[in-house]
DNA sequence: ATGGCGCCACATTGGCGA
């Protein structure tokens, strides 16, 4: 199976670029962040009419996530449980036999910022419940718009990134606790171009000059990495007209029968 | 020069993203 995350920034925007990732991708799944619609307007006839099915929670302005697949969703949880949050970041559900989780983590904003601490928090009750959620979900992937840098391979100037937010140690130390769970980043599963991002600045020709951050990540279970024949980022959704300022990650998984 | 781009909303400017 092909699954995917994808921050779309406004899927109103975005919606035919999907519908054409859809198609020319074929993805099983994919997981979309920054939806920035409300659930009353959500384009879910045009995305049934691809063939896909999709479960969503999202809100007005800012934020909004989604599961788009080919199978049905089940056991569908909308927001990490236990923590109150109105911001719609959150979205599990049980897709072909595994757990899909699609996350759009904080921003932070910056380290002096109320956003950063917010941003450490949603990070220890992810991590909470994931530790939990792992003990009746042997195939888990978390999927999504993580808003950290894990090293600074995925970085493209470090030293101007040194200590701010997206790279920072706490910061990066909650990426490593996710880790210390047992998932694994696809991405590191292989042999991978230096200098490969998910994200380029709209500003300064972030994209041509590629000044990037890897921040978009699908993290696996054993089980699923084991089976992971493939993980790459779709830099040439970036290239098109009107993109979105975040490139698609892809996994590829070959589970047995 | 703390800007630069893109998206959104009680819009023609400001908040936010990363």
């Amino acid at each position: 199976m092909k699954i995917a995350a994808w921050n779309v920034n406004s899927l109103k925007v975005r919606l035919p670029q999907l519908l054409d990732f859809l198609a020319t991708r074929q993805p099983d799944t994919v997981c979309l962040q920054e939806t920035k619609l409300t659930d009353d307007n959500f384009p879910r006839a045009e995305i049934e009419a691809a063939g896909y099915r999709v479960v969503f929670a999202g809100q007005k302005t800012y934020n909004g996530v989604a599961i788009v697949s080919r199978s049905e969703a089940s056991d569908v949880v909308a927001g990490i449980p236990g923590f109150a949050d109105e911001q719609k970041r959150f979205l599990a559900a049980t897709v072909d036999g595994v757990r899909v989780v699609c996350v759009y983590c904080p921003n932070g904003q910056s380290l002096d910022s109320d956003k950063y601490p917010y941003k450490l928090a949603w990070f220890d009750a992810l991590i909470g419940w994931l530790k939990d959620e792992l003990t009746r979900h042997p195939r888990l992937a978390l999927l999504g718009d993580y808003n950290i840098a894990p090293d600074d391979r995925d970085v493209h100037d470090p030293a101007v990134w040194k200590d701010c937010v997206l790279v920072s140690e706490p910061e990066r130390s909650r990426f490593q606790s996710l880790l210390a769970l047992g998932l694994q980043d696809s991405f590191r599963l292989f042999e991978q171009p230096e200098k490969t991002f998910s994200w380029w600045d709209y500003r300064m020709m972030g994209f041509r000059r590629n000044q990037g951050l890897r921040i978009d990540h699908i993290l696996l279970t054993a089980p699923l990495a084991a089976a992971c024949t493939a993980s790459t980022i779709d830099r040439d959704m970036r290239k098109l007209e009107r993109p979105s300022d975040h490139a698609p990650v892809v996994a590829e998984i070959s589970l047995p029968a």
